[in-house]
DNA sequence: TTAAATATTTAGTCTTGTCTAAAAATATAT
DNA sequence: ATATATTTTTAGACAAGACTAAATATTTAA
């Protein structure tokens, strides 16, 4: 039996080391769950003990494969209830985030095959991230962050790296969706901003905003 | 802010105590939670120290204004998750209790409305109970178990009192199900069972069957 | 290659919710 | 009306998960 915040803790140590193939130190694991570094130690020795974390002291951890199968399919159950909550319930993608987070932890595997159906068996959750199979699995899109594409190129925005309520509003407020395309019309090295043109608008972002935006490459 | 655990002893109270108006028993409450008595005084304490109950040590226990809206919060998410689950996830009746004990907790205004919405506004949930609106009002059908009703009477089959999975399996394999018409054929005291008419078939059900079915009458 | 800085772990404490065993209050029965 | 039984509460303990402060490793820099 693996406990809400045991399922919390394979999570994050998935997102941090390459699916949790990766040791993943303790202070990494602390940041990321605004808690405590000894906290984090005492965690760690339980997942290790229950055999779903590889841990050497002072050398970070990593997951087992029971490890990333549970941690898998809790983000799993998380971005198919973001699906079903803007698909069905008429949220919009920046307000659930939290709710997911509850919704994630609820067991039965029925329910959450009964939801993949209900829901047409989405790929991707409404920031473009994947949705793992049953089995752990996805397929990555061949996206890149703005900062990697070339002045000139055109794509289509894919996902978003942070998924957070403050930078899904400022897309908002900008006009700019998932699936809309976009084009990097020119980089300007002294604050390292971008012009991008999307719709029939021109606009400038920040680096900070440029990092965070993935397109599939149309045209370069 | 409420927390897991004390949403579900409010539950209790509330469902033993006509809506938690009346004093209900440490014991009482002990057994329906399947806890010991003396967590249940414990928790007590904290309720009270909350305002969401009214305490008087050896007295029992009732609900505050405040702690019976809670408690008819958490039964609403209950009964509208079940109706998700049966109507939209393919899920039978005796499947959605555990899922549903889980899925109350979930912590969301807004989920709760647009889920409400989205069933279209159901008043009952798979087991004939009714679903209490945002103020925590609902309107009961005017129903009788069969204990109570005259032989040669006649109704809709509108409720069970016990949701448990093993008599609604029961019910299943007798093909009885919500909105079914019966007839109250007979009744024998040498074990107090009864014969009752449902669609073409004539069946016997023993007392303890029977107390827990309630019928709308509509012929007596 | 040591000294300083940083990261990690340990030891001890706290809160929540639970438990057992014992004490106290209430209810029941002779 | 008093002894017995039952119910309820209290006292003390425990596990999970978190925290602070101190100790120990590891890394970085002079």
């Amino acid at each position: 039996m693996v406990t809400l915040s045991e399922e919390n803790y394979l999570k994050a140590i998935y997102h941090l080391g390459n699916q949790g193939r990766d040791a993943v130190s303790t202070n990494a694991i602390a940041e990321q769950m605004e808690t405590k570094a000894s906290s984090v130690t005492d965690m760690i020795k339980k997942l290790a003990e229950k055999d779903l974390a590889n841990y050497v002291k002072y050398q970070g951890v990593s997951l087992t494969n029971s490890g990333r199968a549970t941690a898998a399919s809790v983000i799993r159950k998380h971005r198919l209830w973001e699906v079903f909550l803007v698909d069905k319930l008429n949220f919009s993608w920046d307000e659930v985030h939290d709710i997911a987070e509850e919704l994630e932890h609820i067991k039965s595997q029925k329910l959450i095959d009964e939801l993949d159906a209900f829901l047409q068996f989405p790929k991707h959750d409404p920031h473009g991230d994947p949705i793992p199979d049953k089995n752990g699995k996805y397929t990555t899109i061949d996206s890149k962050n703005i900062l990697e594409i070339k002045i000139g190129s055109q794509g289509i925005l894919t996902s978003v790296k942070d998924s957070s309520e403050v930078f899904l509003k400022y897309l908002n407020k900008n006009n700019l969706a998932l699936g809309d395309p976009i084009k990097i019309v020119d980089f300007e090295p002294f604050d390292d901003s971008f012009t991008i043109e999307t719709h029939a608008k021109t606009m400038n972002i920040s680096k900070h905003v440029a990092e965070n935006l993935y397109l599939r490459v149309t045209n370069e």
